[in-house]
DNA sequence: TACAGTCCCATGATATCCCATAAATGCCCA
DNA sequence: TGGGCATTTATGGGATATCATGGGACTGTA
């Protein structure tokens, strides 16, 4: 699976393209569809975004009437559906909708923000307020690298 | 999983680069990204680092909903979010981003200090004042090599 | 005709690769 | 046990490739 690591703030130009941070095309370079898929956040500031195949897992699992609980499956029916492709040009750029710019309140420069399977598109400064909001609180609960999930923690004995 | 044990000093040059331990690069060799991660420490005057396939455990957590509550998700993805991939050069050297070099104060050299599943890069004379303050306290506590995990004390008999 | 979306090529800055060297380390064999 | 040889390390610097970015030309559409 693709991991979308670290920060990046790249420019968007007057025709609405930005480079996709190399790091992160490294990610997506072996898969069929060479581009990411965005979405609306539910964060102010940000937009939603993946790559191909998480878009076609999420759809995949709504065929099976296990996979989701009927809440689950509506939400991720409203996400597909809100969900825009936007294929890389030869240079690795994507062209970001006038909707989504719009809704981020995104012009001049796009920061792309890796968050593991996951990445988002942010407005500069309003990231920069969250981080801001947000780190100290991060340090004062010795939040770190240690951070394991309690499957990959070492066992008790 | 690897082990990062003891202190390397090496020297930061003009670009920025710095060889990362031959000894941690050995608990790497056998990894499929050659590289480490790194990110901004509570410490002052350090920055976190760790290999990536600790940052993979943590990522892939993340679309697990019984692995992390709500706060520690939130937690991870910042962390996330702020680290960054440092691929080894052909030397195994890696190039510090400025941001980090900048904000743990580190300039002309650079003191790698093993901490066990993870490890830290210091300025070498803020670790040293560290080191100064805390070790007076360590004493008093008869910290020693003989501090076992309680899982791993043998039991009492 | 206007407009937006593609495709293509150009360019400067930066990161990466490659080779060279000196010091340190480990190794072998007497 | 110790001397000497071979590797591995840490470091420096130049060459090369990659990346982010700008802009022109072409195409289909309203």
């Amino acid at each position: 699976m693709a991991t979308f690591v670290g920060s990046y703030e790249n420019k968007v130009d007057a025709k609405g393209r930005v480079s996709v941070p190399a790091r992160f095309r490294d990610e997506i370079r072996d898969q069929s569809y060479q581009g990411i898929v965005v979405s609306p956040s539910a964060d102010p500031g940000a937009i939603d975004a993946c790559d191909y195949i998480r878009l076609t897992d999420v759809s995949a699992g709504l065929d099976d009437p296990d996979l989701y609980t009927p809440e689950e499956r509506l939400r991720a029916e409203r996400i597909i559906a809100r969900s825009t492709l936007l294929p890389f040009d030869e240079n690795g750029r994507v062209q970001l909708p006038q909707s989504l710019i719009a809704q981020a309140g995104i012009e001049g420069m796009a920061l792309f923000t890796g968050i593991g399977p996951t990445f988002q598109i942010w407005h500069p400064d309003r990231r920069a307020a969250f981080e801001a909001e947000t780190f100290d609180r991060d340090q004062a609960a010795g939040a770190s690298l240690r951070l394991l999930p309690k499957g990959k923690r070492p066992p008790a004995s």
